[in-house]
DNA sequence: TATTGTTATACTCTATAACTATA
DNA sequence: TATAGTTATAGAGTATAACAATA
């Protein structure tokens, strides 16, 4: 049982990872940058984002470096605590975050046509029981 | 609606790529080896698992190499077309994607422990989906 | 003293281009 | 000619250790 849904949320991953690595291509980003882009919404610190991402915060610094050099984000300072910087989205970030959340969706649901109203339905639901539980 | 449905698959996709991050790590391995331990189930050359991994053949080679020098996989030689090379897993190598799986599936269950049952069987349906989907 | 972000280092992953050996 | 795998190269992601600024 236990078994039957870590498969299932590997196979979801594996899939899902290749679907990201293809996308990011198309906007010439890289799987990581895509990530962060697509997973920066409440103006984290650096240190959060690396928690986001499950690396090391060492690796955060370049990799935000590299998109504010794009313009796609900025490093704000923290009012309260000076040692913090806090991410966030340009306004072309944000367009460009758009831009890939529609392509993300188009290519989920063209693997996905078969689904029923009902099951569409209860992704709501999923989604949401998903990141409660990770937020925990 | 359908982006209802991308944005579940975007949440398990990055929670499920923290959680292979951290069991590599305890393993000592990277995301993209454990990756490959557990993605080699049917003898695929080098070319079908960059297709697997969704990058690039050229890739493949260096990563190969790693994990063979490890003792964890062996390249076997094609019977019929001889620019062909398969991969397939040593003991030791079945042996550590046991392990791996284990403790994945046990990451799975304290991380989703609090999905419903329904919300379980939907999970394992959208895989089949996207599993079938991506094999066509 | 502890924490945040940074730098330096070494290794791995990544794509592009050019090569080889087979087909 | 075309394809499978390799090599060389350059850029990006990764962790460890050491550091400056701040708490």
């Amino acid at each position: 049982m236990t078994q039957d849904l870590a498969s299932a949320v590997a196979t979801l991953h594996r899939e899902a990872a290749v679907l990201y690595a293809g996308i990011a291509r198309e906007f010439e980003l890289t799987s990581q940058q895509t990530q962060i882009l697509c997973a920066l919404s409440q103006r984290p610190s650096l240190g959060e984002l690396a928690t986001i991402l499950g690396c090391d915060k060492t690796n955060v610094t370049g990799m935000v470096d590299r998109l504010e050099k794009r313009g796609l984000l900025a490093r704000e300072p923290d009012e309260k605590d000076r040692r913090v910087s806090r991410v966030v989205l340009t306004e072309a970030g944000e367009e460009l975050r758009e831009r890939i959340r529609t392509r993300f969706a188009e290519c989920v649901a063209e693997r996905f046509g078969a689904l029923s109203v009902e099951e569409r339905a209860f992704c709501r639901r999923l989604a949401a029981a998903v990141s409660s539980a990770g937020s925990r």
